[in-house]
This record gives C-alpha cells, sequence and structure tokens, in this order.
DNA sequence: CCTACCTGACTGGCCAGTCAGTTAAATACG
DNA sequence: CGTATTTAACTGACTGGCCAGTCAGGTAGG
C-alpha cells in the first residue's frame, strides 16, 4: 500500500473516530471519510480490528515525534507547558477524539493487543515527566526530595483522572488544570510553593 | 415488579456485567444470570437502556447509603479510609466491574440519561470528600490553608485516574494508592507533612 | 496479460425487540 | 362453596435490521 493511500485512510479513521466514537463505529463511516470504498479497507486490512491497531500504531508514532519535538526553554516551563497540554484541547475536534481513545482504553482489559498500544503511550508520558523532573532536579527547580518516578506516575494518573471526569460528567478541563498547575507550583517547583507562606 | 423479582434482575445485570463487561453485554446474558427468560427483561423493562438506567439508579440508591453508613473515628481516619476504599478492590469481581462502570463512563458523552446518573456518583464522592476535608480543618487535622472544595475536586480527580491507569494499562492500584496517601499526608493532613522534615 | 488496487452487491451471523400463546393467582359471580 | 373471568408474569419461537467480511468481477499501469 503506498504511503499516501494509509495517510489517508489514517486520516478517514481520526474522522470517523472523531464523529461517530468508538463503540458505534463502522468501517462504512471511515470509508465515508475516505475517497476508498469500505471493501478497499478490507483490502488493505485483515479486519475492522486490525486497522483499528494500525491506527493506534500510526498515533503512536505521530505522538512520539510531537513529544520528543516541543523541548524549548527551561524545564520548569517544560513541564508545565507539558502537563497543560494533556489537558488543554488544541484541534477541532480533539475533544471527541480524547473521548474516542477514552472508549479505547476502557476496551483494553478485553484486549491486549489494545492494552499494548495504550502501555506504549503511556509509557511516552510517564518517561518524559520523569526525565522532566529528573532534569529540574538536577538545575536545582524541582524539590530534591520529590522522586521523579513516583511523582511521573501521580502526574500520569492525575491526567488520566482530569480527562476522564472531564467526559464523563463535564468537568470543566480549564479548572482541573488549574489545580493542576497549583499542585506543581506547591509540591515539586522550588520557589513558588509552600515554603514561602508559613501561615 | 415485586421487589424481589427489581433484586434478582439487578443481581443478574451486576454479574453479566461481571462476566461480559458493557460493550458485548446482551439481554441473554443477564436472562442466563437470572431464573428468568430474555423476554421477561423485555416485560419488565422497556429497552435494554432502560434496564441499565434503572440498573445504573439501583446502584446510586445502594452507594449513598453505603457512603453514610461508615462514618467512624476522627476526619483524618475517615479520608484516609475513603479515598483507599475508592482504591481497593473488595468483593469478588470488583475489578471487573470497575472495567464495566469505566465502559459506561466512557459512553457519557453520547447518552446524556448515563451523564446524569454518573454526575450522581460523582457528586456523592466530591460532596463526602469536601465535608471530610471541612470537618478536618475545623478540628484541626486538615492544613487550614486547604480548600476543600479545590481539594475535593484534585482527590476525585486523582481517584478517577489511578482507577483508569490500572484498568487500561494495568498500573498497579496498590501503588497509586500509596502515592495518593503520600499527597494526603504531605500536603493535606496535618502533622506528618513537609513541615516536620526541611532537608 | 498480469498484478495491484479497487468496487457494488451480496451473505451470514448476531441480537434487541415482538408476539402469540401459557400458567397461576386474584377477583367476580351465581 | 365452586366456577368463570380477568390480569400479571412469564416463555419459546420468531423477525427485522445492522454490519463485518466476502466475492466476482472491473480498470489502469507495467
Amino acid at each position: 500500500m503506498s504511503d499516501e493511500t494509509t495517510e489517508e485512510l489514517m486520516g478517514a479513521t481520526y474522522r470517523a473516530l472523531c464523529k461517530h466514537g468508538y463503540a458505534s463505529l463502522r468501517m462504512q463511516d471511515i470509508a465515508d471519510e475516505s475517497t476508498k470504498s469500505k471493501a478497499a479497507l478490507h483490502y488493505h486490512y485483515e479486519s475492522k480490528h486490525d486497522l483499528l491497531l494500525a491506527f493506534l500504531e500510526h498515533l503512536y508514532e505521530q505522538f512520539e515525534t510531537e513529544i520528543s519535538e516541543d523541548c524549548g526553554g527551561d524545564p520548569e516551563t517544560q513541564l508545565l507547558t507539558f502537563v497543560e497540554e494533556r489537558l488543554t484541547p488544541r484541534e477541532e475536534g480533539q475533544k471527541e477524539f480524547q473521548t474516542a481513545i477514552l472508549e479505547i482504553k476502557a476496551q483494553a482489559p478485553y484486549d491486549e493487543a489494545y492494552r499494548e498500544r495504550l502501555a506504549g503511550f503511556d509509557g511516552l508520558v510517564f518517561d518524559r515527566l520523569r526525565s522532566l523532573l529528573q532534569a529540574g532536579i538536577d538545575r536545582g527547580v524541582v524539590e530534591e526530595d520529590v522522586d521523579p518516578e513516583d511523582t511521573a506516575a501521580f502526574l500520569a494518573e492525575h491526567i488520566n483522572g482530569a480527562q476522564l471526569r472531564n467526559v464523563t460528567v463535564g468537568a470543566p478541563l480549564a479548572e482541573a488544570r488549574q489545580r493542576l498547575r497549583a499542585y506543581l507550583r506547591r509540591e515539586v517547583l522550588v520557589g513558588s510553593g509552600a515554603e514561602n507562606g508559613g501561615g
């Protein structure tokens, strides 16, 4: 299959997921977002499941590239930016897409292949957080008693939770972002936290 | 419909959800867990969706009762217990059930009725956390600069995230529990946190 | 004329929901 | 009291729509 075709089908899958979500996604929906027919999808991919796995793989590679790009500024800014970026919808349809991904996450326990791909994403986020925290400690902008491993996991959890709570009950992401920023400044970053005001 | 029948069908729905999850739950699966036939379910409930809503309602009432029961001990213990209880599978099949609920949460954006029920659960947890924090402040076991509203939301988010990350990528709940406990002791509770050890 | 790519039409399985009864218990009636 | 009638609670068999996946071709480039 040509790179062009791959790219088109991955794009169509993205758009279809945004429009319809995962649970009610039909092969026809993906075909409708592309210039190809439903049968063409089955020509290129063995099954719907197979296509979705390829899509996750594709997404992983995109994310991997993207995540290593935005390396501008000091660790403090980078950490704040990275964390808040996870909680800020950027493009059109980003929110719908997050929801679709959440649906896939909820399927992970029933599907090892999904689980593996999703573990990849989580690992990327976790590693990034950990290395930013470590860099922060090395340069003295992150508190010395912060354990990068623990804190990275804590942050990864919290980002997940904020997204989930936003999707589930409509809790505003902006507020979750503020709370997490406050946490970072108070607990993690040097020079703006609790040690300033004792009470 | 008799209370007995209601109870049986709600129980059957619970067991079926544990066994099959939400996405691949069939009316037949629920019937199989009860002494009734599939047609009987349709006799009592207008549709599958209707039955599931009734189930969520039932669950809400159970949870509401349960949550107001465990009112033993000081606010500190209660807070720690409550938070950690959310991150500790109790009964058989609790984990599977949490997964099924997560699947429903992921459907909330497409289904207002689900969203309302789930907002109810979230509200129950949030209110409990907030009042425990307030009680803690009043009795001097929770730091005075803690905002009960913000911290309750932060905790609710974090609990959601820990569960999600556990289900999605198999991150151990026990570790998430420890991290959250550490957070509470360090940031929220008086007398065991950062102010003890400066370096 | 062969291969890669693609299509419209079709098929088979799945499953929510329906329907035409059946049973048993309650209620009315002589 | 015994018998007729109604009603609630069911059941097994069926139906109709949906959709992933198939297939018998078609077309264009090498």
